[in-house]
RNA sequence: GGCGCCAUAGUGCAACGGUUAGCACGGCAGGCUUUCAAUCUGCAGAUCCGGGUUCGAUUCCCGGUGGCGCUACCA
């Protein structure tokens, strides 16, 4: 091995959003890259022109950023570096490394199809595997079914004897009788790569030293490094991430719910806890720390400290680590994921940009240790920001069902009217004294009250939620609630 | 089917071959208070099974089982 700085790589499809399993492989990345002083670029496998979605790509580089995975080269395209593959092909075809195979692909497309087709399949399987017949062709008869115009493939012509080894700094030294490994096409009828080719390519030319990427790959790494190898290259060393799985253990996918990274941007997660969760999934610093700010992962990072057990994505765990981070989140910069909330939800105000924005911050802190999303500020404290909003139903059913609450709910807002100053202990003897002259317990108004300011059961303190929502808006709101209290 | 990988509470992670197997999330039960999705306290819960190796296996080896992956002219 020598010294040089190692250089790694991102490499998504463009066929989907980023989504749980991809961040996390780029994390990782990102993170050996940091950890060794060493280059991470990003690059996009887009030759599958069939299932290929352009107008993902912009999707995918904004959601790394969001979670601050930034890199340092690329993005590169594999659809402007075609002519290098057929190049690579051309040559391994030369070398006699490789040869046109003249067979009809296989029909069963798609992995539902193939799944449906099992019979079709096994029988199917015996030609498609070890030997395909044009491995066999003689010089003669390929010159001139090329010549026919017969459109072909190019497969790679594997080795019948002896086995291949790599180093995977996950999961240690690996090593497959090149029995096992079947002939694969290297270059499709249509003259576009397939990834094992591109891949391969692709990793020599830009100088890859360290393969890290999901476990999903273990198995062709083989065929790759017969391609280096073929082409002259030395194999850099690998490192295969496990793989996250649903909660039913199956891997994850759109019907496990929410599994793009984008869609929890939205939801309301910061990115930092988001990155945080995912950094402990197939990975531990070693002991029981869990809260694990950027330097700190980076400094911690290793590749075999990387487990190879499979991971099951818990949303519980992710959303308790979103809740440290919004607690312990800045007020200057929580507030633009509040703004954001509160803009989506049509209820943001331009004062709060402005002269009204120590009364935001407050606002914001005050609601703060009980929120877990962001957007719990425009739903379930939307009556902070708005004065339409909806009283709770088992809210009301709880805390208004006393037939005495009208009329002392009238006589509290009499009695906050004449408060001399609108602070919390002025409320707060306001609201006791009137329940001491009425003879009924303090928390009877105070919960009444809550219900009709805020409508909800859930809210922070109620003197400081009345100081915060100001004078005028409290004894509005309890007067508005009154008819509804009295039909409860 | 073939080949491979993996296996500690429900979940995520710890445990030089020697610990009462630890932590966190979640769950449950209480406390507090003015509500709880806030907060405090407590409780339950795991080494997949069977063989070895060893004075001693969660840990090493073999077999089984299970899960997952690969087996495409997808990546």
């Amino acid at each position: 091995m020598t010294n040089e700085k190692p250089r790694v790589r991102f490499a998504p499809s463009p066929t989907g959003y980023l989504h749980v399993g991809g961040a996390r492989t780029a994390l990782f990345n990102l993170l050996f890259a940091r950890n060794t002083g060493g280059t991470f670029l990003l690059r996009i496998e887009d030759t599958d022109v069939e299932r290929n979605r352009p107008e993902l790509v912009q999707g995918i580089l904004d959601d790394l950023k969001w979670l601050g995975i930034h890199w340092d080269e690329g993005p590169y395209f594999q659809s402007e570096r075609l002519d290098l593959y057929r190049e690579a092909a051309q040559r391994l075809l030369v070398a006699g490394s490789a040869y046109p195979c003249f067979c009809a692909p296989s029909q069963y497309a798609g992995p539902e199809a193939r799944e449906e087709s099992e019979e079709t399949e096994e029988e199917a399987a015996p030609m498609a595997r070890q030997s395909c017949p044009c491995r066999h062709l003689s010089m003669a008869d390929r010159e001139s079914k090329i010549r026919e115009g017969l459109p072909y493939a190019i497969r790679f012509h594997v080795p019948e004897e002896g086995s291949t080894s790599f180093q995977d700094e996950v999961f240690g030294q690996r090593e497959v009788a090149n029995s096992e490994i079947e002939d694969f096409v290297l270059l499709r009828s249509t003259g576009l790569p397939t990834y094992q080719l591109s891949v391969v390519v692709d990793d020599i030319a830009m100088g890859i030293t360290h393969v890290v990427r999901g476990a999903d790959h273990l198995s062709n790494t083989p065929k790759q490094v017969l391609l280096y190898r073929a082409l002259g290259a030395k194999p850099p060393i690998f490192g295969h991430v496990p793989l996250i799985l649903g909660p039913d253990r199956t891997r994850l996918s759109k019907r496990h719910g929410a599994t793009s990274v984008g869609a929890y941007a939205e939801e309301g997660f910061l990115p930092e806890a988001f990155r945080n969760f995912l950094v402990l999934l197939g990975w531990s610093p070693g002991d029981d720390t869990e809260l694990l700010d950027s330097d700190e992962m980076v400094r911690r990072f290793s590749l075999p400290s990387v487990s190879r057990t499979n991971a099951v994505f818990d949303r519980a765990k992710l959303e308790w680590f979103n809740v440290q981070y919004l607690q312990k989140l800045p007020i200057e910069r929580l507030l633009p994921y509040v703004e954001k909330a509160l803009r989506d939800a049509g209820i943001w105000r331009e004062e709060w940009n402005g002269s009204e924005r120590a009364w935001l911050a407050r606002t914001v802190d005050l609601l703060r240790p009980r929120t877990r999303l962001l957007g719990d500020f425009a739903t379930w404290a939307r009556a902070f920001f708005t004065d339409d909003f909806d009283y709770d139903e088992a809210a009301r059913a709880k805390f208004w069902k006393d037939e005495r609450l009208p009329g002392m709910l009238e006589k509290l807002v009499t009695a906050l009217e004449a408060a001399p100053e609108w602070d919390h202990d002025n409320c707060e003897k306001a609201l006791r004294d009137l329940a001491a002259a009425e003879g009924v317990k303090a928390g009877l108004l105070i919960n009444a009250t809550r219900v009709a300011i805020v409508g909800r059961a859930v809210a922070p303190p109620l003197f400081e939620t009345m100081v915060v929502l100001g004078r005028e808006r409290v004894l509005r709101r309890i007067r508005q609630a009154l008819p509804a209290i009295a039909t409860q």
